[in-house]
DNA sequence: CGGTTAATTAACCACATGGTTAATAATAGT
DNA sequence: ACTATTATTAACCATGTGGTTAATTAACCG
């Protein structure tokens, strides 16, 4: 029984899963439609059980409606787990200062190189 | 061999991992430092396995100093991962928006509820 | 050299994950 | 009632994950 946090994450560590996320962010879609663009790689019961993954994380929730299950996006968890990695912001903004930094430093270097080998006629 | 994506949210899916980046995010620490929080709870080599993970993921890089492995933290997978979040941004606010929509009718009907119900004296 | 500290590797185990095929359920339509 | 469609469940398999203990490597220190 992993916390919240980290069936999300699990659930997120899968491209058919990410996939379905992206497919639902458009709208509800039933578990064939979910299905189709993988019909060719895996079978109807993969399916299914990507969903439940999905499903137990909270990212979507399954409803009835005649033989069909539609399935809804439920964004909450991503928001989460987005809010928990915007923790680390701060160091990858800082990361990049310093690469930036440290392009100013070659640049300036390579222009004074420049300079030196400047014996244009 | 999975996709740079899912090695990243499959490296997050741990709150041990997750518990030594936050220990990365104030700065380099050795194995036994980032050992130290789980000496009670698990052994040196698991230890060293989440950091495998972790470093497969690119999330840390270790170096070397004597004896000592230390670490550090590579915020660039991190903000990758943000980055595809950010998508269903839109999705999360929405529903966000919803939600409070739905609330105000609720007070509004609470308000309404009130005055039929005031037969004060 | 010999001992101590830091860390990894090896070998093993239980259990989860991601897939399969075959069988089953549930609903619609005629 | 029968058949087709949609989806799930069951049973199975290979591989990955998270942990263990015991052995090994590598560097320091006296």
């Amino acid at each position: 029984m992993p916390d919240t946090l980290s069936q999300t994450f699990a659930a997120l560590a899968d491209p058919t899963r990410r996939a379905m996320l992206a497919r639902l962010a458009d709208g509800e879609a039933s578990v064939s439609e979910l299905a189709e663009p993988f019909r060719a790689e895996m079978s109807l019961p993969a399916v299914t059980k990507h969903l439940k993954v999905l499903e137990r994380a909270g990212l979507i929730t399954k409803t009835k409606q005649a033989q069909w299950r539609p399935c809804k996006i439920n964004p909450l968890p991503l928001k989460d787990a987005s809010d928990w990695m915007q923790q680390y912001r701060r160091i990858w903004e800082e990361s990049f200062d310093r690469l930036e930094e440290y392009l100013k430093t070659v640049k300036a270097k390579k222009k004074a190189q420049g300079k030196k080998n400047d014996r244009s006629k």
